[in-house]
RNA sequence: GGCCCGUUCGUCUAGCGGUUUAGGACGCCGCCCUCUCAAGGCGGAGAUCACCGGUUCGAAUCCGGUACGGGCUACCA
């Protein structure tokens, strides 16, 4: 029956038109138009996540490049949740996925809560679509009912191997049974499968794919696959395909270990006289070892990131140019570049692997690019608060913004900053001293001398004049005074006021610290 | 086993037959700044473009093979 006795390439960008829902407002109004044959029909792409786990940086990569290029191409994101495995599929990782959705800030214009014209968007909602489908097929001849049972295949499968067949799918046993049969026996309630039959004298497949160019496949390598299961369940491979034909999905990015089951998926959209959309296959995320990236290599999801304080839109920036450059050159980009430059022709094929030194950088650059009032609002408030330190009504917006100021290039993630501005917050005499630096800087000659040239400088300042600029003037004499380099007066006042060596300036940390407990923590010491 | 994909500094990449002594970024090293730690400025090391053959006047760029890595080959997605 089917006499597709050709080479062509099947996969062509041919015509593109969305399959729009019947009775759709828009199907009606498109009759009326004007047929205009120059119009290029705007892209529909999506990201289809398995609720099975939570949202990992791979997913976060493929989901940041279809939103990208939807924003990009002006053409339309859609969100659907492939929960087509019942046993693994939840909820709560639906919702898990969701929500790092919103926080990287990848909108979609068709999905779950927003909804749209090519609903359910949830596969668990659209089982009867598959089923239609099937069925369809069936009774046109190109798919049909299988009898095997498991064993049997393994069976089979063994006695290719036995025999060294190169191939050793599935030996399409019931292929050829006598469609009126094969129906008697369904209905009389025999457990059976589905599969798609693979045309005979079917030529090469070719999979047309944006960032790997035509992919050439022998379609006798194919196997005649199931596409429903004996639990009346369909398969990925098939609903993905029926998803995607009837949602006018026109370009398919996603990771490249589908990249081998694509030509069979074209099966099934010929099957279904369906355009066969583009595929833009993208390669894995690796970890430091080039291994698969797992938990061993530490943070896998994207809630891990959120939590461990990076920002949404450097991590949306560093998981861009992982495997996409705009040129050569930019290594900070622009969620707005981002969204107005993606392209799939600078797609790069080979695995990536994720590192985080990187992705430190580039979280810094976002943080010291934001203004010291942003940085005291939207980081430093919500640290210290989370860190249990102060709930943002310790101190009034100058010092907040002086904290900003002082603090924001010492941090590469928003968490550091509560460690960093801990002895801030705790109790001058429960103040701990860093060993090395007491031994380093205080237990010396002529230090009791300078912290209490420092306390004598410092007391006559008031609280209200308390600024850095006061402070420093007050303690720059000292050195000189005392004959002592600056370093042999200033850390160990610092010590004794933070207790490590390290901190912002002099200046900037005292009038942090504030007046009274300064000459506090210096007495400690001086002791 | 079969089929498919990949391979440029440690890492992410630019490169699409001559303009390349292979460019940028992270990281690393050094210097400057400096009261510490950062930040910032300047500079440096780092890639015989996996390997072997071929095409060409000329190849990282085109072709073939090999090696190594990965994927698919499931009633997983």
């Amino acid at each position: 029956m089917n006499d597709t006795t050709n080479t062509e390439t099947i996969a062509t960008s041919e015509t593109m038109e969305p399959t729009k829902p019947i009775g759709s407002a828009e199907a009606t109004t498109a009759k009326s138009a004007v047929p205009t044959q120059t119009a290029q029909p705007k892209p529909r792409v999506r990201f289809a996540p398995s609720p099975t786990g939570k949202l990992h940086v791979g997913g976060a990569r493929t989901a940041i490049y279809n939103w990208a290029f939807a924003r990009a191409t002006g053409g339309t994101f859609i969100l659907r949740i492939d929960d087509t495995d019942p046993t693994r599929s939840t909820e709560e990782n639906t919702q898990i996925i969701l929500r790092a959705m919103r926080w990287l800030g990848l909108d979609w214009d068709e999905g779950p809560e927003v909804g749209g014209d090519y609903g359910p968007y949830f596969q668990t909602e659209r089982v009867d679509q598959y089923r239609e489908a099937a069925e369809r097929l069936v009774a046109e001849g190109k798919a049909y009912y299988c009898f095997c049972t498991p064993e049997q295949l393994e069976a089979d499968r063994a006695a290719a191997r036995e025999r060294g067949d190169s191939f050793q799918g599935y030996q399409r046993t019931c292929r050829n049974l006598d469609p009126a049969e094969a129906q008697a026996r369904v209905d009389a309630g025999e457990p059976h499968t589905i599969r798609i039959k693979v045309p005979d004298g079917r030529g090469d497949v070719v999979v047309k794919d944006a960032v790997h160019g035509e992919v050439a496949f022998n379609a006798r390598e194919l196997d005649d696959f199931i596409i429903f299961r004996t639990d009346g369940t369909p398969t990925y491979n098939f609903a993905t395909v029926v998803d995607d034909a009837a949602m006018g999905i026109t370009h398919i990015i996603r990771g490249d270990d589908h990249l081998s089951n694509t030509p069979r998926q074209v099966i099934v959209y010929e099957a279904l006289g369906a355009p066969v959309p583009i595929f833009a296959h993208i390669s894995m995320i690796l970890g430091s070892d080039g291994k698969k990236l797992s938990k061993r290599h530490g943070a896998t999801s994207v809630e891990e990131y959120r939590d461990q304080g990076y920002l949404s839109d450097a991590f949306v920036n560093y998981l861009a140019l992982l495997g996409w450059a705009p040129d050569g050159e930019s290594t900070v980009i622009s969620r707005e570049r981002l969204a107005s430059e993606f392209s799939l022709d600078h797609v790069s094929k080979n695995p990536a692997i994720m590192d985080p030194k990187k992705l430190d950088f580039i979280n810094a650059e976002y943080l010291h690019a934001m203004d010291d009032a942003t940085f005291a609002s939207d980081v430093i408030k919500p640290e210290l608060a989370a860190a249990g330190l102060d709930d943002g009504t310790a101190h009034d917006d100058a010092w907040y913004g002086l904290a900003a100021s002082a603090f924001k290039p010492r941090c590469t993630v928003s968490r550091d900053v509560a460690a960093q501005m801990a002895y801030l917050y705790t109790a001058d005499d429960a103040l701990e001293y860093d060993e090395k630096a007491l031994k380093r800087w205080v237990n010396k000659q002529g230090v009791p001398e300078a912290l209490a040239a420092a306390q004598e400088a410092l007391a006559p300042i008031s609280s209200d004049s308390w600024t850095p600029e006061a402070i420093e003037a007050a303690l720059d004499p000292l050195p000189a005074n005392l004959g002592m380099g600056k370093g042999k007066v200033f850390q160990p006042i610092r010590v004794a006021c933070v207790g490590g060596s390290a901190s912002p300036g002099i200046g900037e940390t005292l009038a942090l610290l504030g007046r009274d407990h300064t000459l506090a923590r210096i007495a400690n010491l001086a002791g």
